[in-house]
DNA sequence: TTGTATGCGTTATCAA
DNA sequence: TTGATAACGCATACAA
């Protein structure tokens, strides 16, 4: 009694007894429906309703080997950037039928074996990576015979996984490159961490548009910040304090470039009339910051969408090849932006 | 060869086999290692790490009958607002060896079966709530013996279920309290939409404050929004076009407080000085608003947390009674309020 | 077209 | 303390 559950479902035996059939004969009729007659097939599908049978996935995920179950691994789901892209993985999974199961590694340290074990034991037929590494010992990873893996957003090409992301650095050439066109010289850089390969990539990008310039680059316009508000202020002080200061910053994301608005306005500058901004991402938010945020469009939905179904290319059976798939990313111009003013 | 999967795991019986066992013996060193000789043991455990053993979950799960998986149903990952509270169940749920499933119920066509589904054949052990209603018949409910459920932040009385939000009404009053304090007298209100069980109770929190004071009520002073940045900005508009426009506006939500402060912006005003502001949630963004908003604290992650240990009360077998779980929510004040000029 | 029998990997019951 | 064995619910190879 102790141990008993709340548990009176119908088996498929049960549909069996009510319909006068075998279970093989029931199983065949939910699986292949057309290798059984059409007279007891009804007979069948009648026996379900009555009984009220539903399958037990567990036991079919265990005897087909397969949970129809997928692993997003997200190195932090609160964060509005990663959940829009969780979005659009749930999206293009329900669709299909399959679920998803949420691995956040904030607290890193008993995850490791929770997510190697839910491989191993195939309870999970694939999985989505949306930081730039796996949560376990990549040595294992030859051990083991690790299911699909495709990467959404973040890259390693170390990794050798089909990954979806955009082209940071076009996009981030386009904004600074917008920037020199609106007649900007002097034009910073707010950075991200130097060991994301977003931030290289967005710095390249910068880099390459101001070596264009007659200008060229001026190392103290780079400065470094964590992608949080707070970076971003203290960023925009520092670059104040410059004897040049930037008549024009480009920010490695949206949050960093609010941080540095909000440092900008209460000193008292005009945006963007003493100073533009342009930033990355394109948060809801942006459109609502005054002035409205100039930006890089970063598709996250559309990322997780991709990513998904290139998972499901190989749940299918179907090869996918290693490497990036671009996505499309454009500046959205909207306020922060203006020529400068001599 | 078609069907054969990339499979060659370990087994118990290879286990078994290493260290000149039966599976039972194997089994119960993992299950109840007390129940089993020092010696043997050790050579279990020796085995078990020799030819490579990790148990297979699903078919554990199976024959347990319990998932150690539980899903949480929320109306929509990708607001920050639920992405918080699901970062809290995961806190813990991940700390007593817990999965969680997420269940977006963004299109409900299908899903509904889906999860449903996912219930009765117990691929599930328990599910939260993070939306107001169950996302299939409630009269099924009754027929199929459902799982333990928690009610995370929204609440349905009618569901009699464990629920654990904050006292919206005593928060609504203290807020709106704080501006009748600080000399107010004309305080409008942007309310949520009719149906929302938070919207009514922070509107009678409103009402109730309000009504204390000589100035009474004011139904003019009431618009609702539907909690979007828009609704905000649109009602602020409507709000400032009455022959006596609000001295202090009380918004259901942060985000439609920004709608309506940058609405004011935009319409020159001086906010603290010419128009006052409190919020309700205490978004991360609310510090970072100029001036700072003044608003509730939400606890969004101790929701989550304090959910998941409500169903892991239940799934460890004790009962929980239903009914409300008050958490502490604290009015923040920052400088988007002031006293009124006059 | 249908039924019988077997096995998936584990846990639990019963004897030994 | 340990081992044989049955059972969980389903899918399939094989026989009928």
């Amino acid at each position: 009694m102790e141990s008993k559950k709340h548990n009176n479902t119908a088996t498929m035996k049960d549909v069996a007894n009510a319909a006068g059939v075998s279970t093989a004969t029931v199983s065949r009729t939910l699986m292949n429906p057309e290798k059984v007659s059409l007279q007891t097939r009804q007979k069948v599908e009648q026996a379900v309703l009555d009984v009220g049978y539903y399958p037990h996935n567990l036991a079919r995920s265990y005897k087909r080997n397969e949970s129809k179950t997928i692993l997003a691994i997200v190195p932090d789901i609160s964060d509005p950037f990663f959940s829009d892209v969780i979005c659009g993985i749930e999206e293009v999974a329900a669709h299909e039928g399959y679920f998803v199961l949420i691995g956040d590694c904030k607290h890193q340290q008993k995850q490791e074996n929770a997510f190697i074990n839910l491989i191993i034991t195939k309870q999970i037929d694939g999985m989505v990576l949306l930081g730039s590494n796996l949560p376990f010992d990549v040595s294992t990873e030859e051990q083991k015979n690790l299911p699909p893996i495709v990467m959404a957003n973040e890259f390693a090409p170390e990794l050798k996984l089909p990954t979806v992301h955009i082209d940071n650095l076009t996009a981030a050439f386009n904004a600074t490159h917008y920037l020199l066109k609106q007649g900007h010289k002097r034009i910073a850089c707010i950075a991200g961490p130097e060991e994301m390969p977003h931030s290289q990539y967005r710095l390249e990008g910068y880099k390459k548009a101001m070596l264009r310039t007659g200008e060229g680059l001026k190392e103290s316009y780079i400065v470094r910040g964590d992608f949080s508000h707070e970076s971003g202020a203290e960023a925009l002080k520092t670059l104040l304090s410059l004897p040049e200061p930037p008549t024009a910053v480009f920010c490695h994301t949206d949050i960093m470039a609010f941080g540095a608005m909000w440092q900008a306005k209460k000193m008292v500058l005009k945006i963007p009339d003493d100073i533009s901004f342009v930033g990355f991402d394109n948060l809801e938010q942006a459109k609502y910051t005054l002035p409205a945020l100039t930006t890089i469009n970063h598709p996250r939905r559309e990322i997780g969408r991709h990513a998904m179904l290139l998972l499901l290319e190989q749940l299918h059976g179907n090869s996918v090849t290693a490497g990036s798939r671009l996505l499309d990313s454009d500046l959205i111009v909207r306020e922060s932006t203006k020529a400068p003013k001599c």
